[in-house]
Parts: structure tokens; sequence; C-alpha cells
DNA sequence: TATGAATGAGAGTTCATTCAT
DNA sequence: AATGAATGAACTCTCATTCAT
């Protein structure tokens, strides 16, 4: 194995340390989490974590920031495919998929409610988040025009009750049964079924 | 105001406590809240709290069985509404009530959240929450009846929608802009929508 | 029954709280035992236990004080025996008995341990712990003058070691084997087989 | 003083606390001595505490295992004394000394108070306690090969009787005048008195 | 006399963070 | 860059005691 320059490995303990956190966070919460369980399970001391986030929170906001990157990432990965049916059969998958891990939806839950309690946290958080939003609602928007449908209420909306669904699903009861891909994917079908071609007319009836 | 008696004090007491309690867990959140804090700001010494209840988690719960016991009476009240046009109106007015107060609901987020991190607080908390989904469930189910609908999807994860929204949108981004109410009309709206009528039969074409 | 008068009826509490304390403090130490548990076990409130002893400190001299009394009334009841070969049965077999009760005995090493603590405590023990110690002293001198045997050291040195070793037996590693019997028993023989006839002189060749 | 290096400066400070420890357990007892109180004595906050022993409990084994490894390394160096009477002059000094301070008897007792009521407290000291016992039996079975002379009672009990005097003496009425030591060579000189020529045969007369 | 709600000081313990090494 | 000993504030919870009822 080729040795790490300096740079290298210093990003490789950054993930790890990331990877840590996220599972602690997970697992525990964000107060019921220590810097100690996540430098040590990441294999390094204390020490180490605070050579690479300023403070606990810094680690929190990072994770943050990784998951909507991804979630972004995904989003603009399904608006690239050309086929109608496999971008709806894509997403369908996405919303399975996605949400599969009850830990890693926990934790969105856990950073939304964190990011109202902590003036910092949330600066970084909403400009994110914003930015989520903005390419869900781009994301929707184009999916019905390629599906000729009308929003059956405003996107923007849409994509509101699509976020709440996520992060609300993940706090169900029955921490076995996840919920959320199925949950979302029933919204999908009521929006769908609720929708009417886009060359109907305004008029509703 | 008439001296009160023992128990009525003990009473009061008690509400004074849920009451700060709910302030401050919706406040900071569960982890953030202090028994200290919570017992101050209803004017008592921390002994008093432990007099009332056994610990943080118990007044916790208390407060649990408070909220879902709110929201299971006024489905209840909303059912007993003879008037169809009548009933829904309410259950509007209702979805944006209830939901009003965004200290509340994110109370309601905490305590799911910290009740699968607890087994003494899960185990508490899901009878209550059994007997609230129950419950919606049937009032969904009487909803389409007298509606003359049919359901679009399974009436108990029509439910688990609702619940999910309710929950997920307490945590939305702008803390200002309460959604939960007006998410949960949309999704009633796109329900009603993707029904059709409960004599077309069952078949969809 | 007969109605008991008031007189009649406090003592009687103040029985049942004493017994009550002497099972809690042997249970749990000082520290350990707390008043309420004192009371409840006694089938009394707090406030019954507070108009009966003014503190906990208080009812635990009380405690002491009627553990000495009971030692000094077997004390001189063994003297009273006019037959000095009975006289040495019955010591054996108070020996055997009196520290039968291991928890008795914790609580006395317990209380020996709090009266070097606290001033007050200390005040009070002192002097019960004068009268049973010169008790003793006259016990065994009396018991070699009808032995007709020579004590091997000073008798009050030999009635300190009879406590040390009633005491410190008490504690001893295995809660389930009290050796403070045998040890005293032990120690007696030693004594015994390590004395002279009184009329052999001074000369210890 | 060279400059400590960290492992050297963590072994100081761990000392520091225990000798700490020692003083405020003996001072106080287990349950009035507080961690704040041994922190602050030694120089140290209580995080230093926690970082350096696991628990009160824990600092309190540790200390019991400092004392009982004492005791045995004095019993060793006592039996590799050639010459007999040397090693009964010996002997009579460690008697006074080793009980000389009263801080330290009354700790034994205390940690054998608390031991009887803390599971995993006692589990730790069961095994330290089997060590000296078995240390002890067989220094007192040595001597006597030694002196020449048939133990009068079993060793073991004569061992159980040694302990329960040095124990039972610590907590007797006069705090100033310690006992212990004399008490022991009383007991000492009863069973040198009271025993027989090795060769004398196991009859008794 | 007895009750028990309330007090308030203080307990043991945890943990984010700092800083000399 | 990394270590981990030490800090110190904050936490939940206990309990002897008081006092209005």
């Amino acid at each position: 194995m080729a040795r790490l320059s300096r740079e290298e490995s210093r990003a490789r303990t950054r993930e790890q340390l990331l990877a840590s956190a996220a599972r602690a966070f997970a697992r525990a919460g964000y107060g019921g989490a220590s810097v100690d369980e996540i430098a040590e399970d990441a294999g390094f001391s204390k020490g180490a974590f605070y050579s690479n986030f300023a403070s606990k929170e810094a680690i929190f906001l990072a994770l943050l920031e990784q998951k909507k990157r991804g979630e972004i990432a995904a989003i603009r990965s399904l608006l690239a495919e050309p086929d109608t049916d496999a971008l709806m059969r894509g997403l369908r998958a996405w919303l399975d998929a996605a949400h599969d891990d009850p830990a890693l939806s926990l934790l969105a839950a856990e950073i939304e409610l964190q990011a109202r309690r902590s003036e910092s946290l949330a600066a970084g958080y909403r400009a994110l988040q914003e930015r989520l939003s903005t390419e869900l609602v781009g994301f929707i928007a184009a999916v019905f025009g390629r599906l000729g449908l009308r929003p059956p209420a405003p996107v923007a909306d849409i994509a509101a009750t699509f976020i709440a669904i996520s992060n609300g699903a993940a706090m169900a009861t029955d921490p076995g049964a996840n919920q959320s891909g199925r949950l979302m994917q029933l919204f999908l079908d009521m929006v769908l079924k609720a929708s009417r071609p886009a060359d109907a007319g305004d008029s509703d009836g």
C-alpha cells in the first residue's frame, strides 16, 4: 500500500471521525454521544478530534453538509436520466434506498432538532437546507413537466411535505419497520393520482 | 381565592411543573433542559420536583400522556359532529390549530426521538402511541365512510403519514413559519382528490 | 384488645421506630439508612418520626443506649448465678447467643465508628460505654475470683480485648459465618489456660 | 527537581489522591467523605479524580489493596528473620507500629463494613482478604514451629482473632489511646502462655 | 400527635474543552 | 498532528429537616 501523504492522512482521519460521529449521533443523539467516544471509536484520541474539528458542533455540521451534499447529488443524477419511465423507477428506488438506514434517518431528525437550538449551528444549517430545498423544488417541477402533469399544489409545499415525511417517519414507533420510504411513495402516489394533465387548462371543474 | 387544600395544592404544583417542563423541553430539548431549570421556572425547588415526579424521564412521560390524551379527545369530539361538512371544517380547523404551538410540536418530535433511546421511556410510550394510532385509523375510516369515498391507500398508512408529517414538519427549517397544519391539509387534499366513490366497485378502471 | 392510653401509644410508636431503625442501620449503615425508610418501615410518616426523635442521630443514640442496657443486664444476671459451673456455662451460652444476630453486631460496629465522628453522638456514647466497660471489668474480676484464678493480665485489658473481638469479628469477611461467639470463647479459653491459681503467689516460676 | 514525565506526573497525582482519600475516609467515613473534598485536599479538581479512578468505590478499593499489600509484605519480611528471638521482637514491634496510625486502623474497619454493603466492593475485597488471611495463618504456624510450641487452638481461629482484635480495637471508645497494638500483644501472650511444647504429645494432662 | 409537601444543600458523576508534552 | 491529564461547570438525584395543615 502506498504511503499516504500528510494531507491524505489528514483527510483520512477526518473521514474516519465523521463516520464514527454519524454512528454515535444516530445511536445516542447529539447530547448522548461524547467526543471521547467518537474519537475512540475512530481509533484516535480526543486531541486528534480537536485537531480536525473545532468543536462537537462543528463535526455535527460537517456531517450535515456531507449528508445534504449526497442527497443533492442523488437528485441531480436522477434528473440526468433521459427516459422518464426510468426516472420514475429510479425515484422510487431512491426513496426506498436512501432512507433504508434508520440510523441515518434518525441522524437527520437529530440534526434538524439540534439546529433549532443552536444559533451557530442553525446559521450553517440554513444555507445547506435552502440548497436542498431549492434542488428538490426544481426536481419536482421537472418531474411534473416530464410527466405532462400539473402539480395539484404549490411545488414548494409538495417538496416540504416530502421532507417532513422523511424526517417524521424516521421517528415512528417501531424502530424495526422503517416506514420512511413506503410513506414517501404513498405520498408520491397520492400526488400523482391527484394531478391532472398539464394541458387540461387551469379550471378545476 | 379560596385557600387550597393540601391535595389541591399538590395538584397545582404538579400542573405548574408540567407546564414548565413543556416549555423547557420544547426550547432546549430533553437533554438540554435541566430539572433545576424546570423546577425554578415553575417557582419550586428541585426537591419539590422530585417529590412530584420520580425522575426527569417520568415528567417527560407524563407530558407525553397529557398531550396524547388531548389529541385523542379532539379526535373523538370531531367524530361526534353529525354534519359531515361541519366535521370537515372542524378537521381543517383542528389541523391548523392543534399544531399551532410549534413548541408543542417540537416536544412531540423530541419525545419520539427520546423514546427510541430509553427502554423505560419507550415502554410507557408505546401503549399511548398505539392508542392514538388506533384512534386516528378509526377516525380516518369513519371520515371516508361519511364522505362516501374509498381510501386510495391502506388507512393505516394514511394515518402513519399524517403522524409523520406532524412530527416532521415541526422540525422544518424556519422555526417561525409553522407548516405542520398547512402540510397536513395539503396531504388531506391529495388524499381526497386521489379517492374515488366507494360505490364505484373495486376495479380501478 | 384494650384501648392504649396516649402515653402507651406514644411509647409503642417509639419502640416500633427503634426496631425499624435497628434493622435499617444494620442493613445499610448510618449514612445509608434514611429517616423516611425507617419511618415507613415502622408504619409511620416522617412527621411521626420527628415527633418522637429530635434527629437521626438521636434515634441512633437511643438505639445504642438500648443495646448497652441489654448487655449490662445480661452481665448482671449472669453474676447472680450462685453456682460457678453454671455461671461459666451461662457465660459461654451468652457469648454464643448475644452475638448471634450479625445485624446487631454490625449495628454495634456502626455505632462505634459513627460515635467517633460526631461530637454530640460521642458525648452521649462515652458515658454508656464507660458503664458497660466498668460492668464487664467487675464481672471478669468476679469470675476469676470465683474460679480461684489470678488474671494473667490487667482485667481492664482483658475486658477491652473482649469488646474488641466482639466488634471486630462482626465485620469479618464471611457474612454468613458469625465468628463473634466462637472467637470470644477461644479467647476465654486462652485466658483461662494462661491463668494460675490465685494462691500461687506473684512469682512466675 | 527534575521535570516529571507525563507518566510520572500521573502516578504522582494518583498517589496524592490515594493519600488524601485515606485521610478523608479515616476522618469522615466512607459515606462522610466526599469525592470533592478528596480531590481538593490533594490539590486537584473532581475531574482529575475521575480521570484517575473510576468511582469513589474504586479509590476505596485501591486503598484497601495498598494497605493489605503492605501488611503482607511486613509479614513476609518478619518471617525472613533467621533468629527466632529477633523475630519475636520484630513481631511485637510490628504489632505496636503497624497499628500506630489510628486513622489507618479506622480505615480498615470502615472498609470491612462497607464491603458488606456493596457487592462490587465485596468482590474485589474478598480476594485480598483471603490472601492476607492465608499469609497470616502460615506465619502463625511458622512461629509456633520455630518456638517449638503446639498451638492451643486451630491456627486459623487464632489468625481470625488477631484480625478481629485489630479491627475492633480501632473502634474503641478513646480515639487518642490506640489500644490495637497492646491488645494484640496481650492476646499473643495469652496464646503463648496457653501453649505447650510441641513434643509433649497430644494429651492434655 | 401526625402528616407529607417543600426545602436546599450537597452528593457522585459526566463531558466539552484546553494545553503542556 | 496527536496525546491524554486536567479542568470546571453542569447534570440528575438524595435526604435530613421544617412547617402549614
